[in-house]
DNA sequence: CTTCCCGCTTACCACGTGGTCGGGATTCAA
DNA sequence: TTGAATCCCGACCACGTGGTAAGCGGGAAG
């Protein structure tokens, strides 16, 4: 963030060992925020986890929040990421789309963090609440902007408003990772994610 | 639930008064577990808004767990007895089930509640977590039976399982309600929760 | 070798939590 | 009017929380 350059040459910021607890602590966090919402996880246990003490986390991260900003901005990164390579690959738009949720389903702990997180950040003094608004915002948006364009190839169903559309399909995404989760311990009724998302973009476009 | 009778007339237990505050309570849990969740929520708060002090909060109810159960034990009586009248009074099922869409979104406190709640009760050591399991297995349950008749009458959609068409369904209900709710503090881009759920409806069944 | 910063620890703090205990009002039936 | 049940309160408890203060050992840089 600063622009301040360290005396001769350009060096990240700290150590070696710092920057790799760093991540450890990231990793920790993300997977239990996951498992038990943001609310009740404890700065204690995320640092049990690494094998450090809690104001040792805290030398890292300088408050709870600041903590859980970083989990987010890392996670998202990761996930725009894969995605765009996947588009740059020369795959569809929706089939992307399918391709996280299909890794997702193999990394419960991101699942959780995010039907928890969003869940939780409805309320409007949560510390994350600008974050979710602003990824609904922009993935909405772009998938709105990818229905457009299949109305306009005459691919949409009649009747369906692009915008509906998008908002149905990433409501689809949401809902079904709380039956998703849900049924984790009983794994007969549970739902394949990455077809349900497959089923409802199919429901949407034509033919 | 006891079968044991009181000595002359059948009579409610308690004194009115105690009948009364114990409706308040619920009403106060209601809106205070979905603002900000069953952990994050404390009973003294809950205890306050009805006016009371917080070991008199549990004095009708024995414990926080309790409370919750009661909760959604006597949400769920609510939401299915209009749900009845509506079918009764010969409305579709997705009519119906649109109309307590309509009916929530009044009710923002209750919106709230299921989205916060299903999230939370993901974990299988929550005190909710069979609850809700119960609760999505005879809702998909009751959704796949009325998708099959459909099926059976020919509109369905083709190509589209019952089953998967009536998880997508309670999905969008899910999802809808958390970015209703996300957008709560910016009306423009709120959806309408009930119109959303008859346009997926509609692209699941033919013509 | 010295100096400085980084990584991390132990000890501590104020505070909020769910739950218990014992008792004082209030209310109802007899 | 007595007596019992109900309703509710103040005080208390053990515990877990996020965050702070002070310091110590070790690696990096001059």
């Amino acid at each position: 963030m600063t622009t301040q350059a360290p005396p001769s040459t350009a060096r990240a910021a700290g150590y070696a060992r710092g920057r790799a607890t760093r991540e450890e602590i990231l990793d920790a966090a993300m997977l239990l925020f996951g498992e038990v919402g943001y609310h009740t996880a404890s700065l204690r246990e995320v640092a049990s986890r690494v094998g450090i003490s809690h104001p040792g986390l805290l030398h890292h991260f300088s408050s709870k929040a600041v903590l859980l900003a970083a989990v987010l901005e890392r996670r998202d990164e990761v996930d725009e990421a894969a995605f765009q390579a996947d588009l740059d690959a020369g795959h569809d738009y929706f089939d992307a789309l399918a391709r996280i949720v299909e890794r997702n389903a193999a990394r419960p702990g991101i699942v959780e963090l995010f039907a928890t997180l969003s869940a939780e950040a409805t309320s409007p003094d949560h510390p994350a609440h600008a974050f979710f608004q602003a990824r609904y915002r922009t993935v909405v948006g772009s998938t709105t902007a990818e229905f457009e364009r299949r109305r306009d190839e005459g691919r949409l169903r009649s009747g369906i408003d692009p915008d509906m559309a998008a908002r149905l399909t990433v409501a689809v995404m949401d809902g079904m990772q709380i039956q998703w989760l849900l049924a984790a311990d009983t794994p007969d009724d549970r739902p394949d994610m990455a077809e349900a998302l497959r089923a409802q973009v199919a429901a949407l476009l034509s033919d």
